[in-house]
DNA sequence: TAGATTGTTAATCGATTAACAATC
DNA sequence: TAGATTGTTAATCGATTAACAATC
């Protein structure tokens, strides 16, 4: 949903292979290399190096013509746009088997997220401490995610409680919602929602995969 | 990449929504409702009625003027286009703490896709069980892969084994990976890859919300 | 300088939407 | 029948690509 954009108006699927370019140009700093240029990292990704050009355009010149784009400078100004200079709070809702992968995760601390709250709806598990982390019960979820001033959350709970929770999470002031039930959440335009299921992932490729077998 | 369908010349951005539309079917299947329409499906879904139209009528009729679709059908129809009405198994690289959270996540057998075997590189691994399967040594991928007839693997090591493991794959005749780790691997135009990397889910919400605090 | 690569414009391509006849 | 909704065509909209002057 939503296409409120801070910076002028950069469309919506601009800014989503911006992380893209962002994962790559970590991978090739960590590998030493100091400059690149938007045929090599058109290459690496499998897009045009037109389209890595006009990407970038939007935001001002990175580049040098004849010479191309300094890493760490290219990095330093996209996580700039992005807005993942500084590290961000995460909430998480739903520790059964899922959430208590993710909460275990190191991943999301690696990059500037930071899991900082939990929260599940079962007695039994209130009071338990994952990864160091008490997890709360739902009713306190409106008051820690508004004082702690938290923006953005996770959902694990089963599909039939993820749009409740949802909405919970948007009155609480919540505007980014990272959602792994397997269900479409409903929120207003000025929420982000993105999805991660593995299934739909899968589901996408076997249309292309015949069934040799069989 | 590549863009080799079976049935005609459908577009792929059409294939990815279909496994969208039928978990949202699912989901009204599973609440009782029998018959639905592309109104109430796209309002559900945030996406113009006209789209989900035009999307299903690549692959024939399935509706009828004045009442919509039957939601069974609609769902058997979907399945079929998208070839899971059958039961798929999965290869599974990577059994650190993501790799067995994927092994015991219960939503992939639900929806027909069994992970039916394990392989790492750690030899203090390979021998022990999870979720009742034997996690065995990478040079034992390529025959296990072959003599079952695998065409789907998802890779959960770290991301500078990733490519390596995909070619692996890949040479044992793995035609759709669904890759974990927080890197772009580069495949045949016949192999297809699709990306869980929640990161990046974060990463395309942080744009959108200002830092209002600090 | 010669070679390379950017940033940008204009052309192309493809996807979405609007509209409506057909018909349940 | 009157009302509703499909499937499809044509119009619109937007995104990608090709091309090239600018310039490092």
């Amino acid at each position: 949903m939503a296409s409120n954009n801070g910076n002028g108006n950069i469309p919506d699927i601009v800014i989503s292979r911006l992380p893209i370019y962002l994962r790559a140009l970590n991978r090739l700093a960590a590998d030493g290399q100091e400059i690149t240029s938007s045929h090599e990292l058109g290459q690496r990704l499998g897009i045009s190096s037109a389209q890595i050009r006009k990407d970038l355009s939007h935001f001002g010149g990175f580049g040098k013509q004849g010479t191309g784009y300094h890493i760490s400078f290219l990095q330093d100004r996209l996580r700039k746009v992005l807005h993942v200079d500084r590290e961000w709070e995460v909430a998480l809702v739903g520790i059964g088997d899922l959430g208590k992968a993710i909460a275990r995760y190191r991943g999301f601390g690696d990059r500037g997220f930071h899991i900082s709250c939990l929260f599940d709806s079962a007695p039994e598990k209130v009071g338990q401490r994952v990864e160091n982390l008490l997890v709360q019960p739902l009713s306190e979820l409106h008051t820690t995610i508004e004082t702690r001033g938290i923006r953005l959350a996770m959902i694990a709970v089963p599909a039939e409680h993820a749009q409740a929770v949802a909405a919970h999470l948007v009155e609480a002031g919540v505007r980014g919602i990272l959602n792994y039930a397997p269900i479409n959440l409903s929120v207003p335009s000025n929420v982000h929602v993105q999805y991660i299921d593995p299934v739909v992932g899968l589901q996408r490729m076997t249309y292309y995969v015949e069934d040799e077998l069989i």
